[in-house]
DNA sequence: CATTAATATCCGTATATTCAGATATCTGGA
DNA sequence: TCCAGATATCTGAATATACGGATATTAATG
């Protein structure tokens, strides 16, 4: 019952940024996204907005998959949606609203993952 | 519906250190903590807690009440709990499932607060 | 008022993060 | 193979954050 809560707090800290949100959101919204359109609404240089999806895509938020010349996002972390929604961030908060809406609505209790 | 997202980011990077979750995790589980108590459990100098406690402070996640020669703390973010509970962690997903069972569950949908 | 316990702030230093710009890689097509 | 578009990596400088140790503040007590 102790734990270091490093990998927690690295998570957090990845989401710790303006830009990271932006593209979580971005993702969040649309599912997947490729680098090229993502560029045009994120508002920075593109190999600043590489290194944050390298930052997201090392420690296991987002994947990528490639498509000829073209690479394509999506969230991959599965709590990332809760969290941002939790948070109060409207995109996220869409997204999570639709996915209960799909399902028969929570059943067990203790069933949760604890960290 | 742009939003620079700094304020969300900014809660975020709050939450992403490993001390500053011990801390919330146990204010979360105790309502209400003492620093010499804490002091006890999260394993840093002194000075160091005082620092993340002011930073927390800073940053309206947590507020203070002196009493005598003491100072206490309590989580004053509401959302704090909920992000923690998303993110999977233990206590505060207790705190959490706690909170929902002594409501009436969730009435309205459109009801939430977006960032 | 001196003392002591509890807490906060200040200091210098070590480390991490961020950015922009240059350059490298990968892929499809001529 | 050579070219061009899309994306990634490298590099160095600027900035932010972390920490420990010394010290300051605050409040109760004698």
């Amino acid at each position: 019952m102790d734990k270091s809560l490093k990998a927690e707090a690295s998570l957090f800290r990845d989401l710790g940024h303006p830009v990271r949100l932006k593209i979580l959101c971005l993702l969040i919204r649309r599912e997947r996204e490729c680098v090229c359109k993502m560029l045009d609404e994120v508002g920075v240089p593109q190999p600043t907005l590489s290194r944050h999806l390298a930052i997201l895509r090392g420690h296991g938020i987002i994947e990528d998959e490639r498509e000829g010349t073209m690479v394509f996002y999506r969230v991959a972390h599965p709590l990332t949606t809760d969290i941002l929604a939790a948070a109060g961030l409207a995109c996220a908060a869409e997204a999570k609203l639709a996915k209960e809406d799909a399902r028969p609505a929570r059943a067990s209790r203790k069933g949760g993952r604890a960290a």
